[in-house]
DNA sequence: CCATGTTCCGACCGGACAGTCGGTTTTCGG
DNA sequence: CCGAAAACCGACTGTCCGGTCGGAACATGG
C-alpha cells in the first residue's frame, strides 16, 4: 500500500542487521535462517517475504556491513588531517571494530573472502561486488597519501607509488587483523602497527620545511568526502 | 598383523592427501566424507578405519600441508644464503604453491584460520595446535634475520626487531595472499612483493663491507628452478 | 463492518550428509 | 589350505536445514 516502500525498508534492515550478527558469528553455511529469525524476533518465513533466499540476505549483511566501514574512514578523515595519523586511525579501527561478539566483525570480514574465492561461495558469482568494495578502500588510503603529498606533508616523489603503498599498507593491515585473531596473547598487536608506521614514516614523510603556514589552513576538507 | 603400522599409515597418508584436496577447495563444511572417499578410491566407511571423525580427518589433512610449507622453507633456506633473497623466495613460495586446483593450497590456509577463529570451528578448541605452526614460522623468519645479523649482512641493531619484522613480514604476505586471490587482475602481486621487499631492505642490509669476494659467487643459481 | 491486500508464520517437504551396521573380501600365520 | 583377524564397503539411519505452502492476523479504505 501507501507505507509499503519506507516501512519495509525498514524491517529488511532489521533482518539484515540480525542476518549480520549471525552471519558474522558462525559463518554463511553454519548460520541457520531458523536461528536469524529467532534472533531478528519473526517467524523463519517472514525472511522470504523479504529476500529470495540465505544468498541474498548475506548479501544485504554484506552491505550493511560495509556501510559501517566506509563510515569509518569517512569519519577518520573528518577527523584527523596529517596522512600518517589517519593511516594509523584506520589501522586502529581495523582493529577494534565492534566487540558485541568478540572479534565477528573481523570474523565476517574473513567470511566474506572465503565466500569470494570458494567456488560456488556467495561471492564467487558476484567478484565485482567485493572488488569494487576493495577498489573502493584502495583508493581512499591512496588518496589520503596524495592529499599529503599535495599539502607537503609527504614526499612528492611518493605520489607514483601511492596505489603501491595503499595495497601495502592493506596488505599488512588484513594480515595483522588474521595474526591478532589467531596469535592473541603473544603478539602485540598495537605495537606492531606501530612499528610498521614507524618503518613507513620516514620513507613518506616530507622533511619538514621552512613552513608557509596559512597555505594548508583551507585546502583540507576537500579532500576525504569524495570518495 | 605384523605390518599394520608401517601400511596403515601410508594408507591413512593417502586418505589424508585426498582429504586435504577436498578441504582445501570445497572448505571444511561443504567438503562430504562420500566425495573425499571417491578422490581417495576407496568407500566411505573405509574413512572411518583411519579416522575417528570428520574433524580429524581435517587434523590430518592439516598436518600433511604444514609438512608441506615447511619443507618448503627449509629448502629454501638450503638454497640460498642471502636473506633478503631468503624472504622473497619464502614470498614467492607464499604465491605459487599448488595448482592442480587453481589457488586451492592458498583457500585451504584460510580455512584453516576460520577453523580457528569460528567458534564450535575445527581448531576452535585446538588453537595450541596452530599457534604451535605459527609461531614456528615465526621462528624461522626471525632466524634468518637474526643469521643475516651474525653474518654480517644485515644491521646489527635490527637483532632486537627481528621478531617484530618477522610478524611485519607474515602480515604483509598473509595480506597479500588474500588481496591476490580477491583482486585477481588489476594488483601486480609481484611487484607489490619487489616493491615491499625494496623499501625492507635498505632498513635491514647493512651498508656493503670492504667483501669477501669469494663467498657469494656460488650462491645464485641454485636458487631459480625448483617448484 | 465488510472486502481486499499485506504481513506473518507453523508445519511440512525433500535433499544432503555424517556416521553406523552387517556382511563380504583380503591377508596371513600356522 | 584353513581359519581368524583385518580391511573394506553398500545400504541404511537420524538429523539438520533451506525453502514452500496454506492459512491466520492485521491493516486499510470504502
Amino acid at each position: 500500500m501507501n507505507r509499503t516502500n519506507p516501512k519495509r525498508a525498514g524491517k529488511a534492515r532489521e533482518i539484515a542487521r540480525a542476518a549480520l550478527e549471525q552471519f558474522a558469528q558462525m559463518g554463511f553455511v553454519a548460520a541457520s535462517l531458523e536461528k536469524i529469525a529467532a534472533t531478528a524476533g519473526i517467524g523463519k518465513s517472514t525472511i522470504y517475504e523479504y529476500y529470495k533466499n540465505k544468498e541474498e540476505l548475506f548479501v544485504a549483511a554484506v552491505e550493511e556491513a560495509c556501510e559501517g566501514w566506509f563510515n569509518d574512514i569517512r569519519e577518520i578523515c573528518e577527523q584527523t588531517r596529517d596522512p600518517i595519523e589517519r593511516l594509523a586511525r584506520i589501522a586502529a579501527s581495523f582493529m577494534d571494530c565492534a566487540d558485541y561478539p568478540p572479534k565477528a566483525f573481523q570474523r565476517f570480514f574473513f567470511e566474506i573472502l572465503m565466500q569470494t574465492i570458494t567456488e560456488g561461495g556467495v561471492f564467487f558469482t558476484r567478484k565485482h561486488f567485493i572488488r569494487e568494495v576493495h577498489q573502493k578502500v584502495l583508493r581512499n588510503i591512496a588518496d589520503i597519501l596524495l592529499t599529503g603529498v599535495s599539502r607537503g606533508e609527504l614526499k612528492p616523489e611518493i605520489a607514483k607509488d601511492a596505489e603501491k603503498i595503499a595495497v601495502t599498507f592493506l596488505a599488512f593491515m588484513d594480515g595483522m587483523v588474521l595474526n591478532s585473531l589467531v596469535a592473541e596473547g603473544y603478539i602485540d598487536v598495537e605495537a606492531q602497527i606501530a612499528f610498521f608506521l614507524k618503518n613507513l614514516e620516514p620513507i613518506l614523510r616530507a622533511p619538514a620545511r621552512s613552513e608557509e603556514p596559512g597555505r594548508d589552513a583551507q585546502r583540507d576538507q576537500d579532500s576525504k568526502d569524495k570518495r
